[in-house]
DNA sequence: TTGTATGCGTTATCAC
DNA sequence: GTGATAACGCATACAA
C-alpha cells in the first residue's frame, strides 16, 4: 500500500512541492526541462495526486450524486445515462446513492453534499420533507428530476404529468370502457397524485367518476402490481381496463391476470406509465405514457450545473412532453 | 452557501477547536457542561463537518464504490442490495458508478480509489487487463463479484459457472432437445467462458456437439437477445431449443419467438441465466439458473471489509451455490 | 522560472 | 478537562 505524495516527487525530482504542483495543473510557468523530469519521477513512483488534500484546497470535488430510491426499477437507468452523459461532458463524475425510499438514508447522502464531499445532488424521488429540501437547496445545488415534493421551492425537471394522466384515461375512455381500476402508490409525490387528478378528472368529465374501491395501492414492484390487480379483480364488479402509474406494476398485473385466465385486451385493457424498455418486451406488449427519460436526465444536469456555475439566481422548474404509446395491452394488433 | 467551519463553533463556544472536535468524536474526556454547551451551538450555527479534511486527517472515507457496467440490467439490483446491507452494518457508505463496460470510465473510478477517494471497490464486471487489476489489488482494496478476468490475482466471490451452465444442458437434453442454439457474449470474462464450456461439455456427452453456427452473440440487452434469436432461427435446421447466458437477453429471445409465431416451449424451449425478478412476471416465465445474488452480494463486501481491515493475506475465492430453476419456457405447467 | 510560506478543515499529540 | 499546535496532501499568493 504505497502512498506517495506531492513531497516524495519533489523530493525525487530535485523541486518543490510548488513546482510539481505546477506540473500537475498544466501551469503554464515551468520550464520545459523541469516539466519532463518531474513527469518521469510521477510516472516512477507512480504517484497519484490525494483528491482529499487536493478537494480540500480547491474546495471543489467535481462529483454529483444521483439520489435514488433503488436501482430495480428499470426506469431509472435512461435517466441517469443521461445525467452521466451531460457530467462527463463537463469533467464531473457521477455516483448513484440508493435511498432505499427511507428518509434516513437520503439525509444521509445529503449530508454527504452539506460536508462538501460532492458538488451537487440530483434528487429524482425525493422522501424528506419539502421545507428540509428547501432549506438545503438554498445553501448547495439540488436539483429534482422527475418525481418531487410539495412545497419545495427547488430547481425541477418533469413531465406534465395530470396531461399525461389524462391521455391514458382518454384512450381507455375511448375504447369504450365504463369500469376503470388505477393502481398508484401512497407516497407523497405531486407527480403521482397530479397523475391520480388527471386520470380521475377524464372519468369524471366522461360521468364515470373514481370510486374508492376501484383505487389500489403499490410499492412500484412487481409483486405489488401483481397483489393490486388481484385486489382490483376481486370487486363484484371487476373492472375492463387497469391504469398503473408504473410499468412495473403495470407488468405485475399482466401476470395477475394471466393467472386469473383473462385476456389482454380483450378481457381487461391495460395501461402503464413510464415506457421502460421492459414494456415493449413483455406479452402483450404495454401501453404506456413514455417519458422522455434521456432528456430528463440531461436538462436535470444541465440545470444542476448552472447551479454550481451560479448562474441562476432562483429554482427553476421545466416540463418536458410526453407521449402515449398504444400497444397490445390496449388495441389488438 | 454558509460554511461554518470547528472554528466559528470553537469561536462561538468560548471553546479550542480541540474540545469541538472531542464533542464530534464522543470524546469521553470532556465535561457535561462543556459538551451540552458545544452541542448547542453546533445546532445553533447548523455546523457541517467538512469530510474532506476529516478523511484527510484520518485517512479513511468509509465509503465504498460499486462497480457495474450499467443499472439496466437488474441483475445486478439484488447483489447491490447484499452490498450495501453489510456496508452499512459496518458503518460505510456504498456508492455506484457506472463504467458503461468501458475500460476508460472503469479505470476512471479506480483512480478515485487510487486517490484515497473511497476506501475500496468491488468490481461487478472487470473490464481492465488481469495484470493491471491484480497490480490496483496489491496496493488498494477489491474485490470481483460474479463475473471476473482471466490472470487476476484478485479477491472474488462467484457461483460454479461451468457445473451450473450443465445443470442447463442437461436439462435440455433430458427434454429430449438435439438442436440447441446458445446466446452467449463476446466479453472475455471467465464466467461466461465456463458457462459456454460447461454447456458445450454436456452436448458433447450426448454425442451432440455443438457447431459454431448454433452460438450467437449479445451484448447483455434485450434487443441483442432478440437479434441473436432471429440469427438462429434463421439457420435451415432451426434449434428446438435455446441458451441464453443472461434472463434479459433470454426476454430478449421470447419476443423474437412470438414474433415468428412459434410457440415456447412447445416450438422452441428457452433457458435463461440469472433470475432475475423480471423471469418470473413474463410470458412465459423463464426457466433459469438462480444466482444467489444477494449472498453473493453480502460475501463481497464480507471480503472487502477483511481486505480493507487487513485480515486477508492474500486474494480469497468464495464460490456460492446456484440453482436450476424450472419455469414454463422449457416445460408446459 | 522557481521556491517559500500559508491555509483548506479536521484530528491527534502534546502539554498544562 | 482543556488548549496550543502539528500534521494530513495539496494549491497558490507572494518573493526571489
Amino acid at each position: 500500500m504505497s502512498a506517495s505524495t506531492i513531497q516524495d516527487v519533489a523530493k525525487a525530482s530535485g523541486v518543490s512541492v510548488a513546482t510539481v504542483s505546477r506540473v500537475l495543473n498544466n501551469s503554464a510557468t515551468v520550464a520545459e526541462a523541469t516539466r519532463e523530469m518531474v513527469l518521469n519521477t510521477i510516472k516512477q513512483l507512480d504517484y497519484q495526486p490525494n483528491l482529499l488534500g487536493r478537494n480540500l484546497r480547491r474546495t471543489e470535488t467535481r462529483l454529483i450524486l444521483a439520489l435514488l430510491p433503488t436501482i430495480a426499477n428499470p426506469f431509472y437507468s435512461r435517466i441517469v445515462k443521461g445525467i452521466e452523459d451531460v457530467a462527463h461532458k463537463n469533467g464531473y463524475n457521477v455516483m448513484l446513492c440508493n435511498t432505499d425510499s427511507t428518509k434516513e438514508r437520503e439525509q444521509l447522502y445529503l449530508g454527504l453534499l452539506k460536508n462538501r464531499l460532492a458538488d451537487g445532488v440530483i434528487l429524482m424521488a425525493p422522501r424528506i420533507e419539502g421545507e428540509e429540501l428547501t432549506a438545503i437547496s438554498a445553501d448547495f445545488p439540488v436539483v429534482q428530476c422527475c418525481e418531487y415534493k410539495e412545497g419545495a421551492k427547488v430547481s425541477l425537471v418533469r413531465i406534465d404529468n395530470y396531461a399525461a394522466a389524462r391521455k391514458a384515461a382518454k384512450h381507455l375512455i375511448s375504447l369504450g370502457h365504463k369500469k376503470i381500476g388505477i393502481i398508484s402508490s401512497h407516497s407523497d409525490f405531486l407527480s403521482i397524485l397530479r397523475r391520480e387528478e388527471g386520470f380521475r378528472s377524464v372519468l369524471e368529465e366522461a360521468g364515470l367518476p373514481l370510486e374508492d374501491q376501484y383505487l389500489a395501492y403499490g410499492d412500484y414492484s412487481f409483486k405489488s402490481g401483481h397483489r393490486s390487480a388481484l385486489a382490483l379483480l376481486a370487486l363484484k364488479e371487476q373492472p375492463t381496463a387497469i391504469f398503473a402509474i408504473s410499468d412495473v406494476m403495470a407488468i405485475g398485473a399482466l401476470r395477475a391476470l394471466r393467472e386469473k385466465g383473462l385476456k389482454v385486451p380483450d378481457d381487461v385493457a391495460v395501461v402503464g406509465f413510464d415506457n421502460i424498455s421492459f414494456s415493449s418486451m413483455c406479452d402483450p406488449m404495454l401501453t404506456t405514457v413514455s417519458q422522455p427519460k434521456y432528456d430528463l436526465g440531461c436538462t436535470a444536469m444541465d440545470l444542476l450545473l448552472k447551479t454550481i456555475q451560479g448562474e441562476l439566481k432562483e429554482p427553476l422548474e421545466i416540463v418536458l412532453e410526453n407521449e402515449l404509446v398504444i400497444r397490445e395491452s390496449t388495441i389488438r394488433s
